[in-house]
DNA sequence: GTTCCGCATGAATCGATAG
DNA sequence: ACTATCGATTCATGCGGAA
C-alpha cells in the first residue's frame, strides 16, 4: 500500500486555504500556545488567541470530511494569577462556526516535571478537545482496547450462582451483569484518560507529545489509507506516527528548521519496522 | 479545642442569605448537576444551570474570607451528543461577579461508571473549578505532600486508608529515630490531577466522593479551627471529614432525609480520636 | 487477627419505540 | 416533528462474611 506524505513549508493561515474540502478523516494537532514559541507565531496575546484561531478552525471545518474528527491539543496560560479563558471561550467560539464540542479528553501526564510554585501545583494534564462536523462519524473503538485489569484475575476464578446469568442492579439504574460474560476476555474498553508519559527526550521543539497519543487517535479515528493533517506540525510526531501506521498525512509547518527536520525524518524512515503494538495502559 | 459543626435544614439560596459575611476559609461543594438525581433533587435543565446558580455563587462571594478558597466539584451532561457548555459559561459568568478562576484540577477517577456507547468513551474525570476573591490566599502545601515513590503515579494514594497504614508500619519497622528526616525527605508535592476511586459502598446517597478529596482540601487550604462550608451537603462526607480534622463546619442540606442522617452520623462519631477534645453540634 | 473470596454498586448514554 | 420512557451495555472497587 502506498502511502502519501506531504509536507508543506508556511503559515497555515495561508496554506490551508490550498487544501481541498472534505478530504481529510482526522486533524491532530497543538497550536502554539499564547505567548510561547513567540518566534514562530509571533506570540500570540492571550486576549487576542481566540481571533487569532478561529479563521483557522473555519478553514479545518471546510476541509475535515462529514464524518472525520478534529482533536485539538491545548492548555490555558496562567495570567495573572489565574487560568485564562481563552480555550473557554474558543470552544463557544468554534460552537458557532457549527463546530460540535463532541468531548473533552484528558491528557494525564504521568511524570510531568517537579517544581513549586506559592499557590499552585505542578500542572499534570491538558485538554484534548475532540470536535465534529456531525453526531455520526467514524470511531474505531476496537482498536484502542485495553488489557482488562488485574482484579480480573481474581473475579473470575470462581463464579457463583448470579455470576452466570444476568443479574439487574438493584438501584433501578438498568445496569445488571453477566459476569460469566467476562471470561477469557482480556481487553476491555479504555476510558476518556489518556494516562501517559511524557517525552523527555528534547526535539528542539516546545511542545512535543508522546507517540503513543498520536497513535491513539489515528487507530481510534482513522483506518489505513485514511488522511491525517496536522496544520502545526511542528517537530512531526504526528507525521511521522502517521505515515507508520499507513495513513496518508498533511503537516503544515512555518518554521525552515522544523520542515528540514520533518523531511529528513520522514525520507529515513523504516516501513517495516512498525507493527503497532504499543498500548495504552488504563490506570 | 472546640469543633462546632451546624448543619442547616433548607434550600441554600435562602440559608445562605443568614450567615455572616466573611466568615469562612474553605467551600468545597458538589452542587446537583442537571437533570441527574431528578428523583431527589428535581433536576435543573442544562440550559437554566447558569442562572440558577449564580444568585449561589454571588452569595458565597459575600460569605468566603478574603483569603479564602471555593472549590466547586462539577462535570457537563451529555446533551444531544455534545458535551454542554453550561460550566464553560458558567465560570465566564462567575468571573464577570469578580471571582478568580485560579485553576482547574482533575479528579481522574479510578473506578467510573460502566457502559459503551458508539460515539464515546468513558467518563473518568471531573472538574475541581478552584476559585478565589484575592491573588493572595492561605495555601498550606506542606501539608498534601506525598511520598516520592508514588509523586509521578498517583497523588493521593497514601490517603487512602490501606496506604496510610503501610505508611505507618514502614516508619515503625525499620527507620527509627529519624523518621521526621526521612518525611521530609522523600516527600514531593503533588500535581493537580487527583487520582481516587469513588466509593461505592452504601451511603444512601447516590454522588458521594471519596473521603480523601475533602481531607486533601481541607488539609491544603484551612488549619486547625478553621471553618468549611458546604451549601450542598448531600451524604456530609465534606462535613463529617472537617469534624473530624478538627475544623468548624457548616454544612445546608434541602432534603430531610440527609440532612437526618448526617446528623446521626455527626452524632455518633467517635469522640475518643479527638483526644478528648470537645466538639459542639449546631443544629 | 489476617487473608481470601463473593458480590453489589456507581453524577451514564444511546437508540428504538411509544405517546 | 418533538418529547418521554425503556432496554441494553459495562468495569473496578471496597465491603463483609468465611476460611
Amino acid at each position: 500500500m502506498e502511502v502519501t506524505t506531504k509536507l508543506i513549508l508556511g503559515d497555515c493561515r495561508e496554506k490551508l486555504k490550498e487544501l481541498e474540502s472534505n478530504s481529510v478523516d482526522l486533524i491532530l494537532t497543538s497550536p502554539p500556545y499564547c505567548d510561547s514559541r513567540k518566534k514562530t507565531y509571533g506570540g500570540i496575546h492571550p486576549d487576542k488567541y481566540v481571533e487569532w484561531f478561529l479563521p483557522i478552525s473555519q478553514e479545518l471545518l471546510r476541509i475535515l470530511k462529514h464524518d472525520g474528527t478534529f482533536v485539538l491539543n491545548i492548555k490555558e496560560r496562567v495570567v495573572g494569577g489565574e487560568r485564562h479563558t481563552y480555550v473557554l471561550q474558543l470552544i463557544l467560539e468554534m460552537r458557532k462556526q457549527s463546530w460540535l464540542w463532541t468531548e473533552e479528553l484528558i491528557w494525564h501526564k504521568k511524570n510531568c516535571y517537579p517544581g513549586k510554585w506559592p499557590n499552585r501545583f505542578r500542572d499534570a494534564w491538558e485538554r484534548l478537545l475532540q470536535f465534529n462536523k456531525n453526531e455520526k462519524f467514524n470511531m474505531y473503538q476496537e482498536e484502542v482496547m485495553v488489557p482488562v485489569g488485574n482484579w480480573a484475575e481474581t473475579r473470575l476464578k470462581s463464579l457463583s450462582k448470579t455470576d452466570r446469568i444476568r443479574d439487574n442492579a438493584k438501584n433501578g439504574s438498568g445496569f445488571g451483569k453477566n459476569v460469566s460474560n467476562w471470561i477469557n476476555r482480556d481487553k476491555v474498553y479504555p476510558t476518556n484518560v489518556l494516562h501517559l508519559a511524557t517525552e523527555c527526550n528534547n526535539k528542539n521543539h516546545s511542545a512535543v507529545f508522546p507517540e503513543a497519543l498520536p497513535e491513539w487517535f489515528i487507530k481510534l479515528f482513522t483506518k489505513e489509507g485514511d488522511t491525517v493533517l496536522d496544520p502545526f506540525m511542528g517537530s512531526g510526531t504526528t507525521i511521522v506516527v502517521a505515515q507508520q501506521m499507513i495513513r496518508d498525512s498533511i503537516g503544515i509547518e512555518i518554521l525552515p528548521k522544523y520542515y528540514e527536520m520533518v523531511k529528513n525524518k520522514i525520507k529515513t524512515t523504516d516501513r517495516h519496522l512498525f507493527r503497532g503494538e504499543k498500548i495504552l495502559c488504563n490506570y
